[in-house]
RNA sequence: GGUGAGAUAGUCAAGUGGCCAACGACGAUGGACUGUAAAUCCGUUCCCUAUGGGUUCAGAGGUUCGACUCCUCUUCUCACCA
């Protein structure tokens, strides 16, 4: 029992630090029932989830299974300095109502993968405020500059010149002073983490504790381009939130490479399985469309149901592999002749008439299926299915 | 505080008085081929009912028939010195 616990914990991840505390802490659990604590910090300013967050908050689930019980740390102090990474060095500040704003948003999403009765929120302005000029001061005796310049993106900024601010200095000392505060048993975090999670040893050790946390990295998902990293501001994320249709859309969508990683880090199949996948589409038994959506249906139905995702499947189909109009279309209309490229720009779907005349002369833009190539041409009164390109679609009524 | 270098479209990056709506690369996007995969090929990539017009090269002025290019000031970034 306690080897295949070990063996669900330790799936997927990039590093483990301290590997033999986890395993005692689940030891313990098995034989005593006792509980242990796993913390994991996130920013309050993204309340919209993707698949790149989920990655983290299954191996969190995970460690529900077994005993854990989850700090689930929303870090609306630390936010304010922006976790240094060269670019928005100074963030702004959220008032206390946007937190609480975010933080139920957060809840209303991360239940849909944690045990809620198992999770406890928290927040670090609580105790980092109280800490006061004296205690921040204390708090940065315990560390030198040298040291903080191991770190990969302060080394690589400093050597190259760009500036460092001195409050992001203090934003791995803060992130590890939660620990301390927490006095958390285990923190996960992704491999990008690495010196911030460190900085909690560092500090339970410096303060005293009693114990030092183990730390378990999980690499970071890449998004639908399979090169940069998932995120919202790069918009290459698939969102939990996402509509099934969409996020079946964006599965299928990816790369045959980009495919096994999302099965290794998202899916609930196991190693074995996955690699059987693997060996079917290398001697060609298997189609790697269809393991493709296998695991479109999989993550779909994840975060809605199997029977939408089923749906889902459906649809995609007759769009994609039919060519037929899809079910549902957003619906505008208009009086009065319009001009094509106009109702193109007003239907969303170009973003400026500039832009639909040059789609229109690339033979991009279908009128109730048909390709049109005349940029001039009015849309008299009646119905009119707009399409540009393979997926954008809507339904104009022109009276 | 002093001195010097720099700021160009989503990003990187050419352009040092007219040939500039601005080379190129990446990205994005359309088409072909496919499995809405990858790779590859060919387009497009400021706005405007448009063989023309308008607004752009950090910001504000100025010189000039004409400025991304020259001058002045401002803001920001970097380097060296203090």
């Amino acid at each position: 029992m306690l080897q295949v616990a070990l063996k669900e914990i330790r799936r997927g991840s990039a590093e483990i630090i301290d590997d033999a505390r986890i395993e005692k802490l689940l030891e313990a659990y098995f034989k005593d029932g006792k509980s242990y604590t796993v913390k994991a910090g996130f920013d309050p300013t993204a309340p919209d989830l993707h698949l790149g967050h989920t990655v983290l908050l299954q191996k969190l689930a995970a460690f529900q299974k077994y005993g854990a019980k989850i700090q689930f740390l929303i870090g609306d102090f630390t936010a304010q300095i922006g976790d240094p990474t060269g670019k928005n060095v100074t963030r702004k500040t959220l008032s206390a109502s946007q937190i609480q704003e975010n933080a139920k948003s957060y809840k209303d999403q991360v239940f849909k993968i944690l045990d809620a009765s198992k999770t406890e929120i928290v927040f670090n302005s609580q105790w980092i405020n109280a800490l006061g000029a004296t205690g921040m001061l204390s708090l940065t005796t315990t560390f030198n500059v040298a040291r903080m310049l191991e770190r990969d993106d302060f080394d690589k900024r400093y050597k190259s010149g760009t500036s460092i601010a001195i409050s992001e200095f203090i934003y791995p000392l803060l992130q590890g002073y939660d620990s301390v505060h927490l006095a958390s048993d285990i923190e996960i975090g992704g491999t990008d983490q690495k010196f911030n999670l460190l900085m909690g040893r560092h500090l339970q050790r410096a303060y005293e504790i009693g114990k030092e946390q183990a730390v378990l990295m999980m690499p970071i998902l890449e998004g639908l381009d399979g090169v940069q990293k998932m995120s919202k501001s790069l918009n290459n994320y698939i969102g939990v939130a996402d509509e099934p249709n969409d996020m079946f859309g964006k599965i299928l969508s990816i790369s045959d490479e980009l495919m096994w990683r999302y099965y290794e880090l998202l899916s609930a199949k196991t190693l074995q399985e996955i690699e059987l996948l693997k060996k079917g589409v290398e001697d060609t038994t298997l189609h790697p469309k269809t393991v493709k959506e296998n695991l479109a249906l999989e993550i779909t139905a994840r975060f809605h149901s199997q029977e939408l995702a089923n749906s889902a499947k459906a649809e995609f189909e007759k769009v994609h592999s039919n060519h037929e109009v899809p079910t549902d279309i957003e619906e505008f209309s208009c009086k009065g002749e319009v001009w094509v490229a106009k109702a193109l720009v007003d239907c969303g779907m170009e973003p400026s008439t500039s832009q639909a005349r040059r789609d229109i002369k690339q033979g991009a833009v279908k009128i109730n299926q048909e390709k049109i190539l005349d940029e001039q041409l009015q849309l008299v009164a009646g119905e009119y299915i707009l399409q540009v390109g393979k997926r954008k679609f809507a339904k104009l009524k022109v009276d």
